[in-house]
DNA sequence: TGATTTTTGCAATAATGTCGCATTTGTGAT
DNA sequence: ATCACAAATGCGACATTATTGCAAAAATCA
């Protein structure tokens, strides 16, 4: 995926977007990074270029059109990420570092569901987190 | 599971705890419900009987001593539940609304997991939740 | 009952997120 | 390049959820 601002630019304004530096900044982050942020760690790279409200702003606005999605809630935080790995029905699994708080994708990783969820029940979406230690944790 | 006043006495002071009112009655509660609770659930319950830092004081004290699992997050509530369908490393998927918000234990649910979780990383817990519509909410 | 320790209520404070509104910015037309 | 318009932003106020300090109250045990 291309990240340079022209890109960028383009691929917000085919998405309905004005392209804003702002809005630039935040989804040339979330390219760069390859991993879930939060809000919190938007504001805490970007510094005070672009004000708290916007940043909540633009999160949504880019939910809401797809361009990126919830992947999961981290305590009081919510994490996003690009939706590249992710189809319509199924968000990849996540797992998070019990010590260190660390998130990563787990890609690779295939949940199986067995059974009936019930009757008259419809299932839309699944939600895997995988709780533990990361390597680094790992040996205490 | 026994919910007079007494056997929930004992139970608490197994548990470490002086058994206060507020206690026998949070713990009651989650016997009698037999299903998930949050803290607003709780307070709606009780009336003005426990101050809101109380019950906020409980729940962590009761979820720190496994007398209750923090079962989900639903927007920004936290969601607590007896442990008693969980088992030491697999908490049991629940179910979530998305039209009325109504939750449920998917207690006869079974999530398998396939593949490595990666080099170095130790799964402890696995959080699954499914997302959709009820029974009621499933004929629009 | 009285001594001891824990727990509670209350009010203050924190953390996270939302909203209204005046100002600024991006865009497309001139 | 400039202009006009719609959209987005910054800012402050507000909302909601959760935490903390501390004096008063309650539980436990001798
Ligand atoms: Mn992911
Ligand atoms: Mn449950
Ligand atoms: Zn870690
Ligand atoms: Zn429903």
């Amino acid at each position: 995926m291309k990240a340079d601002r022209t890109s960028l630019s383009d691929l917000l304004r085919v998405s309905g977007f004005k392209a804003t530096s702002g809005r630039v900044e935040v989804l040339g982050l979330f390219i760069r990074a390859g991993r879930p942020l939060s809000q919190m760690q938007i504001m805490e790279m970007l510094g005070p270029r672009l004000d708290r409200a916007s940043v909540y702003r633009i999160l949504s606005a880019f939910t809401e059109a797809g361009l990126l999605h919830m992947a999961y809630v981290d305590g009081r935080h919510r994490v996003y990420e690009l939706p590249d790995k992710c189809g319509h029905s199924h968000c990849h699994p996540h797992f998070s570092c019990r010590s260190c708080g660390m998130t990563a994708c787990l890609e690779d990783f295939q949940v199986k569901c067995k059974g009936s969820i019930g009757k008259g029940f419809v299932a839309e979406r699944q939600k895997v987190l995988i709780e533990g230690l990361c390597p680094g944790c790992k040996g205490k």
